[in-house]
DNA sequence: ACATAATAGTTACATTTGAAACTAATTCAC
DNA sequence: GTGAATTAGTTTCAAATGTAACTATTATGT
């Protein structure tokens, strides 16, 4: 057993690494819909969910989307003012709104999607059909595990 | 050519899956240290980099991890407040200056780094040695492959 | 039925972060 | 050598974010 202390190698650490690769990605994808329909990076992603799974509540979308409630609660209210997105009370328990993308905000979604999932495939060019399956299980188990050891502590 | 309109399914998009991945592991590792030893992501990430590189400029580091010199400076303040970090302008160009870490720095180093390390291979259990490798590599290639595809534009 | 607790969502306050302006020192152009 | 442009790093101000407290409504226990 060796007693020599070990070094952490950035640049190899999976941490980083993994934060990195995540960094300049969402920056880039930022760029695509930042400048043209001046959206937020949290906005961007309230929409996507509403637009796939529409109505949702807040809480719904805030667990579809790994964001706090604070967040999505903001992320609305900028959405709602710009006309982008339609709230309405549940009448059954009028704690709770549904929320769906209004007319404009359909719009608005139907132009960005096909950018967001063009980037995505220029990224995937790095793979071959194959490496990607690869990649794409690889990364699921990491996600899956890493959440265990979170609970676990 | 399919003129139907595609459909963004956020939970298999790469750029969403890479951010909550990145997102859980690096809340984890934060809980290691940030209690313990009071840091923030970017103190550490500075730390790990002195640890490993010292002495470095400011620029130095922020090259290293990736971040700017903003953050950097501000980084390095606190960790100086808190005599973990040390610095020395340099003689011949008085704008630089080099920093390492202090005495107390090494030891908080060197208590964080087995902390760290013990995460990444807790994580890394997720896969096989076989399956670890190939991971690192192919997320390599994504990494590569998104910095060419920001630079392009 | 009534008090207590729980849930959905918002607001307020403090901290963090980012962009741009700024200071100081050095290099470059001529 | 002098003025303009660069570079290193800090500060300033505004925007974004997190935590905790808050409002309103519904559910629960007795």
């Amino acid at each position: 057993m060796s007693n020599a202390a070990q070094a952490l190698e950035l640049e190899n650490f999976l941490p980083y690494r993994l934060s990195i690769l995540a960094q300049i990605v969402s920056e880039s994808l930022h760029d695509l819909y930042a400048g043209p329909f001046g959206l937020t990076v949290t906005q961007w992603r309230v929409m996507a969910a509403l637009g796939r799974f529409a109505p949702l509540t807040a809480s719904d979308v805030g667990q579809r989307i790994v964001m706090d409630k604070v967040a999505v609660s903001r992320a609305v209210a900028g959405l709602m003012t710009r006309g982008l997105v339609e709230r309405a009370t549940d009448r059954n328990d009028r704690r709770r709104a549904s929320l769906r993308l209004s007319a404009r905000g359909r719009v608005m979604h139907a132009r960005i999607v096909p950018l967001a999932l063009d980037y995505e495939a220029r990224l995937y060019k790095a793979l071959s059909d194959e490496e990607r399956r690869s990649f794409d299980a690889l990364s699921d188990r990491l996600f899956s595990h890493a959440r265990q050891l979170r609970r676990a502590g």
